[in-house]
DNA sequence: TTTGGTAGATACACCGATATACTAACTCAC
DNA sequence: GTGAGTTAGTATATCGGTGTATCTACCAAA
C-alpha cells in the first residue's frame, strides 16, 4: 500500500539502513558517499517516500505527543463561559508544541484517571495538566505520580510539586487594579468571585485583593467579598461599593450585565475590572478594564518547560511566573459624589 | 521499563500469544481455558500491564487517531474572534471522537500542505477538514485527494466532492430570521457581512437572505448589504433600516456596540439579529437574537460520518444538515414609527 | 490399532525504522 | 608486504502485539 524504506532501498540500489541514514540520521550520514546519498534522495522523491510515524514511535519509544489533559464534563462548561480565555491559552500549546516539533492531542479523561494512567499506554511523551483547583487526594496523587508533565496556573512550590509549572502573577496583577482604582478616587471597593468553581486562582486573587487594599490603608471585611449566586440580592439594594474587581472576566462581564439591568450606569455608577483581558472585553458594551495575563505566551512556555523537561533535566527555575498588566478601557472611571 | 504482554506472559506461566487473546481478541479467547485465563487476567492485573498502543497501531495500521487540520495563523484570529463557536463545535468533535474510542488530535498545517500529506505518515485514521472558503486550487486539490475526511460546514454536493459532510441549513435559519423581523413589522432589514473572510456560509446566508425577503415581497439592493468595513460610515448617516441581520454573532455583536457608540438605542432605533446563537449572545447588553445552529451535535455528526466512512463504506446521505431554530433575545423589536 | 477430531496451548513471522555489529575494499605507513 | 586505519556499505536484531500455522494430548469412532 504505503511506500517504505524498503521500497526506496531497492530503487535505490541500497540496503534499508543506508535510507535511513540519508534520509534521517544526520549524524551517521557521513558514512554515505554523496553519489549514493543522491540517488537514495531521488528515488525518495520518486517514490513520494513518507517516514511511517508510527513504526518510528513504536522502535524509538517516543511518540513526539503532547496530551492536554481535561476531565469529561468539564470541557464543555471551561468551553462555554470561558472559551476566550481557553482559547487563547490552547493557541500558545499549539504554537509551542508545533514550534518544537511535537503534536497536541486533546485527552479527555475520566474521573480518578491519573497522569501516570495516561501516560502508561504509552502515546505520549508529556502531558499538560490544566490544572483545577485540585483536591486533597488529587494533590496527594499528584505528588505521588512521576511524569513528564507541565502544571498550568498551579504553583509547583505551593503544593511541593516536582512538576514545572506556570501561573501569572495574580498578585501584582490585582495590584495594579486596586491601585488604578485608588487612584481614580475609589474607597468603596468589592471583590466578586465563584465559589465551588474550581479555579485555583480564584483564591489567590481574593488574597491579593485582601493585601493590597491593606496596603493602601483599607480593611476588608466579608461584606466586600461577593460571591456570584449573591449577585443578584447584592445589587437589589443601592450597593454601596462604587468599584468591582471580578475574578475573571467572565464573571465581570455578568457584574456589569446585571448592573445595567438594574439601571444602574457603567462606569458613572459602578467602576467593573475584569481579569483575563481577551479580546471579550472589546465586544463588551462599555468595554471593560481588565487585568490582562498573557495567556498565550504562558501556554507557549509551559510547552517549552515540558520540552526541557521531557528531556530529562527539570527546569531550573520550576515555576515560570508571567507578569499582568492591566487594560484600561471603558468601565473604570472616578466615582460621581454620593 | 514497561510492563509487556511478555512479562505477564511469563508471570502467568504461557505464551504471549494467550495473553493477547486473553486481553484483548475477544473472538479467538474462546480458544483459552478459563482457568488459565483467569490467571492470565490476574497477572495482568499485578504487573499492571497496560498495551502499548504505539506497538499496536504500528502493527494494524490503525492509529484510532483523528486530525482536526487547521491552517497555522488561522487558528489565531479563528479562536479569537469566534472562539466560542469554535468551542462549541470542538466539544462536538472530542465527545464524538471519545465515544467512537478515538483521540483527537489538532494538527496545524502548513500553506500547500493537503490532507493526504497529513494522512501520509500514518499518524491518523481520518481527518477533520476544518473548512474555510476554498479556494479553486483547494476545491481542485480536495476532490482528487482520495482519504478518509469529512468536512464540516461544506455541502460535498456543491463542489462534487466524495467526502461526507455536515452544514447547518443557512436557508432555513435566515428564513426564521426573515420571519420574525417581518412579523414585528420590519421591512428595511438589512444584511451585515464580512468580504474577505474565508467562511464559505456567509455567501449562502447572504444569498438565502436576498430569496426570503423575495419571498416576502421585498427586493434587496447593493444599499442593504452592509460590509463590516464599511459599517462605520454607513452608521454615520442614520441608517435608513430598522433591522440587521449578520451573518455570524461576533459580527452581530459588533453591529450592536458601534450602534451604541452611536447613541443608538437597541433594539428601540435598531434590531439586530446575530447567527451561531452560543452563550455569548447571552452576555451581551441587550442580548442578542441569534439564528441557533447545534454546533456541538454537528461536530458529534461529523465525527460518527467520519468513523463510517473509516470503516470502509460512504455513508449514505452524504451530507447531514441539520436544521437551525432562533433563539429571541433582545435585541429585537417591532419598529418604533418614523 | 489406526484414524480423525477437538481443545488448548506454542512457535513464528511480520509490521517499518534504525542502532549495532560486522564486512569488504582500499589507503597508507613502516 | 603486513598490520592499522578509514571509507562505504551490508546483515541482523529489536521494539510489542497479534494472525496464522503448528503441535500435543486426549478421547471417540472405525
Amino acid at each position: 500500500m504505503s511506500v517504505t524504506m524498503r521500497d526506496v532501498a531497492a530503487r535505490a540500489g541500497v540496503t534499508p539502513t543506508v535510507v535511513s541514514r540519508v534520509l534521517h540520521n544526520k549524524a551517521t550520514a557521513i558514512r554515505v558517499s554523496e553519489a549514493t546519498a543522491e540517488r537514495v534522495r531521488q528515488a525518495s522523491v520518486d517514490l513520494g517516500y513518507r517516514v511511517n510515524v508510527m513504526a518510528r514511535s513504536f522502535r524509538d519509544r517516543q511518540t513526539m505527543m503532547i496530551g492536554v489533559l481535561h476531565g469529561i464534563g468539564f470541557a464543555r462548561p471551561l468551553l462555554n463561559k470561558n472559551s476566550r480565555y481557553f482559547a487563547a491559552l490552547m493557541d500558545g500549546f499549539i504554537e509551542g508544541s508545533f514550534e518544537n516539533g511535537y503534536s497536541l492531542t486533546l485527552c479527555p479523561t475520566l474521573l480518578g484517571q491519573t497522569p501516570e494512567d495516561a501516560m502508561s499506554d504509552g502515546r505520549f511523551d508529556g502531558l499538560v495538566w490544566y490544572s483545577t483547583l485540585p483536591s486533597d487526594e488529587t494533590r496527594e496523587m499528584l505528588r505521588k505520580c512521576s511524569v513528564p508533565m507541565v502544571l498550568i496556573h498551579t504553583r509547583a512550590s505551593e503544593y511541593d510539586y516536582r512538576y514545572p509549572s506556570v501561573i501569572c502573577n495574580n498578585d501584582q496583577g490585582i495590584g495594579l487594579a486596586v491601585d488604578h482604582l485608588i487612584e481614580l478616587g475609589h474607597r468603596k471597593i468589592a471583590f466578586a468571585f465563584e465559589a465551588g468553581i474550581p479555579f485555583s486562582e480564584s483564591a489567590l486573587r481574593a488574597e491579593a485583593f485582601h493585601s493590597h487594599m491593606l496596603r493602601h490603608g483599607m480593611s476588608v471585611g466579608p461584606c466586600d467579598l461577593i460571591e456570584a449566586n449573591d449577585l443578584d440580592d447584592y445589587l437589589a439594594f443601592r450597593p454601596r461599593h462604587t468599584a468591582i474587581i471580578a475574578h475573571n472576566e467572565a464573571l465581570g462581564a455578568i457584574v456589569m450585565q446585571k448592573a445595567i439591568a438594574r439601571g444602574m450606569r457603567i462606569p458613572q455608577d459602578l467602576s467593573v475590572i475584569g481579569f483575563d483581558s481577551t479580546s471579550f472585553c472589546e465586544e463588551l458594551t462599555p468595554k471593560m478594564t481588565s487585568i490582562y495575563q498573557p495567556l498565550a505566551e504562558m501556554g507557549q512556555g509551559a510547552i517549552n518547560l515540558l520540552v526541557q523537561s521531557m528531556s530529562g533535566t527539570l527546569p531550573d527555575p520550576l515555576e515560570l511566573v508571567y507578569p499582568c498588566s492591566l487594560d484600561i478601557r471603558g468601565s473604570t472611571l472616578h466615582p460621581i459624589g454620593e
